[in-house]
DNA sequence: GCCGGTCCGGTGACACGTCAACCAGTTCAC
DNA sequence: GTGAACTGGTTGACGTGTCACCGGACCGGC
C-alpha cells in the first residue's frame, strides 16, 4: 500500500474532499428542504418538473428515464410510488403495447406549484448567492468539461 | 407561479444543472468502480479510511460519526452491516457502559488495502486529471466557502 | 406466417439512510 | 443518595436505488 501508486498530495485531497462535502450538504439540506416543507422528495420534484415541461404534462416513462438519466426500473418504481401519492396517473398507449405514460394530476400541479418558488429561493441562498458570477462559469464549465469526458470514457 | 419569483436566469440554471449532474455522475461511477472492484461501497471506504488513520485500528462510533458527519442511527446500522461482511469488529468499552468501539478486521486491512489504489487512481482519471492546478484551487475554495455558509446558517 | 432479437416496462430481493422512539449507562444538582 | 437530564447506541418502519430477471410487445429476415 506504500509502492507505486501516485496518491493525492494534501491539495487534491483537500479539493477533491470539499468539494465531496459540498454536494452532499447542498444536496441533503435541499433534499430535506423540500421534504418538509412541500411533502416532496427532490426525486419527486425533478419527475414533476419534467412533466410541466410539456404541454399536456404527459411523457412517457422511457423518455422521462432518459431526461432525467435514470434506469427504467427506477422509473418503474418511482412512478408507482408517486402515482401512491396522487402526484401523477398512469396512461398507456393505443399504439404501441409495451409503452406507458406518466401524466401530472392536479395535486402534482399543486405541489410543484408550491414547491418550486421554494426550491429556487434555496438554491439561490444556499449556493448561488455566494458565488461570484465568474465563478458560476467556471464552475458550469468545468462541469460540462468533466462530464464529457465521463462519457467519452464509458463509451 | 409567475410572479414575485425570483427565478432561475437560462446561465445559472445551466450551472446549477450541469453542478449536480457532475456530482451524481462521478459519484455514482466512483461507487460502482468500488462496488465491483472491491467489493467495498463507497460508504465502506469511508469508514475504514477513518479506522486506518489511528494506530490501532480502533474507533468509536459516536468518534466515527462526528468524523463522517453521519448520524448516530446511520453509524450503527452500517457497522452491523460491515460486522456481516467481516470488515470490522464490535467492541465494548470498560469505562463507558455505553460505548462502543469499531476495530478493523485482517479482512477489512486487506480489503482496504486493495482498494485505496484503484480508488485513487479512480479520482484522478476521472476527475482531477480535467482541471488545472488552478481550477483545483479554485474549487477547493468555493467548497469550502460554501460550505462554512451552509454551516453558519443552520447555527 | 414464424422466429430470433430487441425494446419497454414490471418485479422481488437487497443495501442503504432517515426518522422517531426507545433503553441503558452516566452525570449533576440538590 | 436520588431523580432528572443527558449521552451513546439500538431498533423498526419506511422510502429509496440497484441489480438480475422476467414477460409481453414489436420488428426484421426468411
Amino acid at each position: 500500500m506504500t509502492d507505486g501508486v501516485n496518491w493525492l498530495t494534501a491539495e487534491e485531497q483537500h479539493a477533491w474532499r470539499s468539494f465531496v462535502r459540498l454536494h452532499e450538504r447542498l444536496i441533503g439540506r435541499l433534499a430535506h428542504l423540500l421534504q418538509t416543507e412541500s411533502r416532496l422528495s427532490a426525486t419527486d420534484y425533478a419527475v414533476l418538473v419534467n412533466l410541466t415541461d410539456v404541454p399536456d404534462g404527459r411523457r412517457q416513462y422511457q423518455d422521462l428515464a432518459r431526461a432525467l438519466e435514470w434506469e427504467k426500473s427506477r422509473m418503474s418504481h418511482h412512478i408507482t410510488r408517486m402515482i401512491g401519492r396522487g402526484l401523477v396517473a398512469r396512461e398507456e398507449s393505443p399504439q404501441d403495447g409495451r409503452a406507458a405514460y406518466a401524466v401530472i394530476t392536479e395535486a402534482g400541479r399543486e405541489a410543484i406549484a408550491a414547491a418550486a418558488p421554494l426550491h429556487v429561493q434555496a438554491v439561490r441562498s444556499l449556493f448561488l448567492d455566494h458565488l461570484a458570477p465568474a465563478e458560476l462559469r467556471a464552475l458550469a464549465e468545468i462541469s460540462v468539461r468533466v462530464v464529457e469526458k465521463l462519457d467519452e470514457n464509458d463509451a
